[in-house]
DNA sequence: GAGCTTAATGCAACTTAGTCGCATTAGTCA
DNA sequence: TGACTAATGCGACTAAGTTGCATTAAGCTC
């Protein structure tokens, strides 16, 4: 079932807006900003603010934070991963590093009593072609 | 040597302000905002901006986003730390890993050829008592 | 397919975080 | 004490995100 069923399923309706943003952000291979989900897709900004909430409630998309201004978007069905940011040229990359964050993350779920729903760790430098 | 010392030995003035910023960061055991900073202070807004800018150049704080809606800053007198975050009554812990997290990051650097300035790490979930 | 219900949308006005240019103030040094 | 200029304050601005409300359209029943 994918992320289109599985919404039908509970009763939410696959409107145009609905499924353009879950396609854009599925297809595509970086995290994308509010403001570019509605200049590519010339969705209304609220309409497209709403969705992403929507859909970060729904389990089907995660917010990061690389550049201090605004909040980007990428769809869960990629494997889970971290980031790797040039602050000269705002290049992202993807990493990967999630068995040992894993196990310290049920270690501090212990010892805090936190119910843990979901971490970030993003890594900020100056990547080769801007040193 | 300590902070404002360190800043005098560059050439740069040592304001009110400036004290008084630096010195409710290095005081506060949580994170803190601008806007805190400026109601707390009475500082104008766009100097503590500019000034949270210099500090943060001068390598004395480090900015975080725990909420995403603004940042929040931290003095980095204190030992490096991360954080876990309750969505719900937004309370700040705070959680060391570094070990760990310093080999990976040497590893990172020699894998991508980035050269890599900070990270930030924040776990997000439900406290004890929101449970 | 027509009609009904209400989730989802669009619009416009608003809020809040952060920025910028410029005139003024106040550290620092001689 | 005076001169130099880094730092400040003010006000106007931008950009990100939010909200209330009237309208539209998804999906159900007949």
């Amino acid at each position: 079932m994918n992320n289109l069923e599985e919404l039908k399923s509970k009763g939410f309706r696959i409107t145009k807006a609905r499924t353009a943003i879950l396609e854009l952000l599925e297809k595509s291979n970086a995290p994308v900003s509010a403001d570019e989900i509605v200049a590519s897709l010339g969705v209304n900004k609220s309409t497209v603010y709403r969705e992403l909430d929507f859909l970060e409630s729904q389990d089907m998309i995660t917010d990061i934070r690389l550049d201090n201004a605004k909040n980007m978007y990428e769809s869960k069905s990629k494997n889970h991963h971290h980031h790797l940011y040039c602050i000269k040229c705002k290049k992202i990359e993807e990493v990967d590093m999630d068995k040992d964050l894993d196990v310290f993350e049920r270690k501090l779920e212990k010892d805090t009593k936190f119910k843990i729903k979901k971490h970030s760790l993003e890594f900020f430098g100056i990547c080769l072609t801007c040193q």
